[in-house]
DNA sequence: GCCAACGTTGGC
DNA sequence: GCCAACGTTGGC
């Protein structure tokens, strides 16, 4: 019994953890993640083998700059417990933790960062509904449909 | 660096 | 449960 696969995209600031990091390392734990939405997407939904798309944010340009597969169940982050992180969360417990993280796997750098600019010119065929370009969304982890999926990287 | 939009916190 | 204050995100 295996679900279909899922599709995600991903955002991080490159200057804190880029495609580039990754293609280095190879797998990765996808931590700090503090925002309730992001999370569940990451715990509930998330499973191994989805394919991740790889998102620079608050940079120039902001765009996707990779893909990446999902290559872990969610597990609870350990940057919650720990005092020397900036994620470190005094509310959580191991008993009842807060945070959940995924580790997560270098696919491929795309031939070029598609840019959020020329993505935003394809709204009408993402859809109202796709967080990425929806006004003042800020959300970090969001899930991609298999349509989407496929236009996104199309554009590469 | 600016700032709009958003999520979270905490007083009441 | 409301909502003002605050901190953060992230495009520009």
């Amino acid at each position: 019994m295996s679900a279909r696969r899922r599709y995600w995209l991903m955002k991080s600031e490159p200057d804190c953890f880029s495609i580039d990091h990754l293609a280095q390392v190879g797998t990765e734990p996808w931590t700090g993640v503090r925002n309730y939405q992001a999370r569940n997407f990451m715990r509930n939904g998330m499973r191994s083998g989805d394919g991740v798309l790889f998102y620079h944010s608050n940079c120039t340009p902001p765009g996707i700059a990779g893909v990446a597969t999902v290559a872990s169940e969610a597990y609870p982050d350990p940057t919650q417990f720990d005092r020397a992180s900036p994620y470190f969360d005094p509310k959580a417990t191991h008993e009842e933790p807060r945070w959940f993280n995924v580790d997560v796997r270098f696919e491929r750098k795309l031939s070029r960062t598609i840019p959020l600019e020329e993505i935003r010119r394809h709204a009408d065929d993402l859809g109202d509904e796709f967080a990425l370009i929806k006004r003042g969304s800020r959300l970090s982890v969001l899930p991609v449909s298999a349509a989407q999926w496929a236009l996104l990287l199309s554009l590469e």
